[in-house]
RNA sequence: GCUGAUGUAGCUCAGGGGUAGAGCACUUCCUUGGUAAGGAAGAGGUCAUGGGUUCAAUUCCCAUUAUCAGCUCCA
């Protein structure tokens, strides 16, 4: 007897294997039609294949990430078998499942490339071997026996998987004419796959090593019902009008030239104001918690870079040395700012009465990102860090650190970002020599940023290898408009530049000890920041950070110098106003600004004139009646303050 | 850096071996208006750059460059 329990509790009993299917069908049809995987004792099986012994299942629909796993397995074999019907000869890599959809990697034969225009007969030829209604059946093969048939194939990439696997472990999915070696589960027909769209075409190196073949990756997505992918791809038009690179050219915030060189952003007028607003609320938090502001240059002597590390390490890969015409002086553009305020630091002798010191610096750093990389404000070659560096005895450590914690909080609260994934990156214990300073220094500040990490209740995921060479560190990322993670805010420990900058303090005991160094960036830089931004809000920022927050509308030219007086006024009272007197009717200027996303709007015409009022038209929302000039601007400061007080508590 | 695609007016894009188009934006004029597009006229392009094929190239071919998607990288 064998005794299936369920997840309600209730427990079916059976006389001999059953599948999950056969299971499915005993409870409802409707959940047979419906269901695409099973997970058996905490594994995710096919639906297909047969319990034998007692189990504990959990029967998976669409609506369950193992079930859309399933589901876009199989598709993701679909699209193989088409390829491998369209073009043979092709050799096959890997072809997972990812958040949203799958891709199959492939090595297409001499001389052939799918284009993005080819898609479509991919498409159309996945959609005919759905309906073939091929079962896919599962299969154990020893290991011999699939070496020996991928050599058959002359598959040497399969060939590579398979002698990294275990004897006994190996297992084949086969639908139709397609055989692949694969680890499941799989849908138990291909009729499932109702809808399919394949999204994009790129290259991708063989096991993601930039040393090996790049071959072909197909993304792609498939979905049970024609309406989901229409939905879908909804979706996807909606994320792509959030993109920061158009709203920021839409909302002439800041723009890239040629002339200037790639990668290297110019800020409009509107989008330094963004920016400046930025800095100033940032500044204020930073002054509350003991930060002092620094200022250094944007160049430095090579031997400083040398001396920190950075040059050994990334040298090669940064813009060039700049020679100056006094011969044997060199001089780098600052690649980050850690070094000078390390040297602001040596410029005094420090008491242990001192620390913690806190130097922050707005400071523009310029690094030589391969072109490739390169992507709007989010990957650049010059941008500004909200860099600080905080100097303080190993007591201090994991209080500093916490205190760090409680900025990007505070940011992430003004923001409104709630959906971020914290991530303590690791030094990779398999390859130290790619990190710098000893192991017991790695170790202490590890274990600082766990503990802290934990004692704010961070729920954080840690990586390893994703430490900084000189020390691990805690990330804060956020995802953009189509689901691309960015790193935002940063916090990193360093026992290793205090002793190659030998940074001394003098303890209680008048002794010289070393300082610990923190290196944080609660926005990480004012680019990617404020791109994220804008992707998060689409271009409707926050009354008190956007810049443009009123404009006034006179009715006609009759008015225009009323709407002036308006404005003058309450740009008097630092809101920040501007008057629309193009020669156009007042609807059409409540359209326009309305889609330059002003949040307030002021219409002003012969009543307002005369009772030295303002018709308030709120983003959005349309009128909101009429208030005297006063009201109003007390109304828009109490609620800019009222944003700002929500950040202090 | 690698693979693939793309590059036509300020923006979004159409076109196509015989010297280039639309909508929006812009300029001027008319209109002086009450809560999401008033009307007319005009100006604006070495069709990314450099070669090649051709009687003729913006169009076809090659290279370069920038952008986009992804990979790799990210102090």
């Amino acid at each position: 007897m064998i005794n299936i329990s369920l997840p309600d509790g209730s427990i079916k009993q059976y006389t001999q294997p059953v599948s999950g299917m056969d299971i499915a069908n005993d409870i409802s049809p409707r959940l047979a039609k419906e269901v695409l995987s099973v997970t058996v004792n905490d594994e995710v099986w096919d639906l297909s294949r047969p319990i034998a012994s007692d189990a504990k299942i959990n029967l998976h629909k669409w609506d369950d990430k193992e079930g859309k796993h399933a589901f876009w397995h199989s598709s993701a074999h679909i699209m193989a078998e088409a390829i491998e019907a369209l073009y043979p000869g092709t050799k096959f890599g890997i072809g997972p499942t990812i958040e949203n959809g799958f891709y199959y990697d492939i090595d297409l034969p001499e001389g052939q490339v799918v284009a993005e225009k080819d898609l479509q007969v991919i498409e159309n030829k996945m959609l005919e071997l759905a309906r073939q209604k091929n079962d896919i059946v599962r299969e154990d093969i020893s290991k011999d026996e699939a070496l020996k048939m991928f050599r058959t194939k002359d598959d040497q990439y399969k060939l590579e998987l398979i002698n990294d696997l275990e004897d006994g472990t190996i297992t084949l999915y086969r639908q139709g004419n397609f055989t692949d070696l694969c680890r499941g589960p799989h849908l138990p027909n291909t009729e499932a796959v109702k809808a399919i769209k394949l999204l994009s075409v790129a290259g991708a190196y063989w096991r993601g090593n930039e040393k090996n073949k790049m071959l072909t990756r197909i993304y792609g997505i498939s979905f049970p019902k024609a309406k989901l992918l229409e939905e879908f791809l909804v979706l996807l038009e909606e994320a792509k009008k959030r993109d920061h690179r158009k709203i920021g050219k839409e909302m002439d915030l800041f723009t890239f030239s040629q002339e200037v060189g790639m990668g290297l952003p110019l800020w409009m007028p509107k989008g330094a104001q963004l920016r400046e607003q930025l800095e100033i609320f940032l500044k204020k938090v930073q002054k509350k918690f003991g930060y002092e502001q620094v200022i250094t240059p944007h160049i430095g002597n090579v031997n400083l870079y040398k001396t920190s590390g950075h040059y050994e390490k990334y040298g090669k890969d940064s813009f060039q040395v700049i020679t100056t015409p006094q011969e044997g002086e060199e001089y780098l553009l600052k690649p980050m700012n850690c070094p000078h305020h390390c040297e602001i630091y040596k410029a005094r002798p420090r008491s242990y009465k001192d620390l913690p010191i806190r130097f922050a610096e707005f400071g523009t750093v310029y690094r030589y990102e391969m072109s490739g990389e390169l992507h709007g404000l989010t990957r650049v070659r010059g941008f500004t860090q909200d860099d600080a560096h905080i100097f303080c005895t190993p007591d201090q450590l994991k209080e500093e650190f916490k205190k760090v914690i409680d900025i990007i909080f505070i940011i992430f609260k003004a923001l409104d970002f709630k959906d971020y994934t914290a991530q303590i990156s690791l030094r990779d214990p398999n390859n130290k020599t790619k990190y710098i300073g000893s192991d017991e220094n790695w170790e202490k500040a590890e274990q600082a940023i766990i503990e802290a990490a934990s004692e704010k209740g961070l729920n954080t995921v840690t990586e390893l290898g994703e430490a900084a060479f000189y020390g691990p560190k805690l990330d804060f990322m956020i995802r953009d408009a189509v689901g691309r993670n960015w790193q935002l805010g940063t916090i990193q420990v360093d026992y290793n530049l205090p002793e190659r900058f030998q940074l001394e303090y003098t303890g209680a005991d008048n002794q010289k000890h070393r300082p610990v160094m923190i290196h944080r960036a609660p926005f990480g830089s004012m680019e990617r920041f404020v791109a994220v931004l804008i992707e998060h809000t689409a271009g409707k920022f926050p009354l008190w950070l956007t810049p443009d927050q009123v404009v006034v509308l006179p009715i006609s030219e009759k008015y225009n110098d009323y709407a002036r007086k308006v404005s003058n006024i309450l740009n008097i009272s630092d809101i920040r106003t501007a008057v629309d007197d193009r020669n156009e009717k007042i609807g059409r200027k409540i359209r326009d600004n309305e889609l330059k996303r002003i949040p307030y709007l002021l219409i002003v015409g012969e009543q307002e004139q005369e009772a030295e009022s303002v018709a308030v038209r709120q983003q959005g929302q349309g009128d909101k009646g009429t208030m005297t000039i006063d009201e109003f601007a007390r109304f828009i400061k109490s609620e800019v303050e009222q944003q700002l007080a929500a950040i202090d508590n």
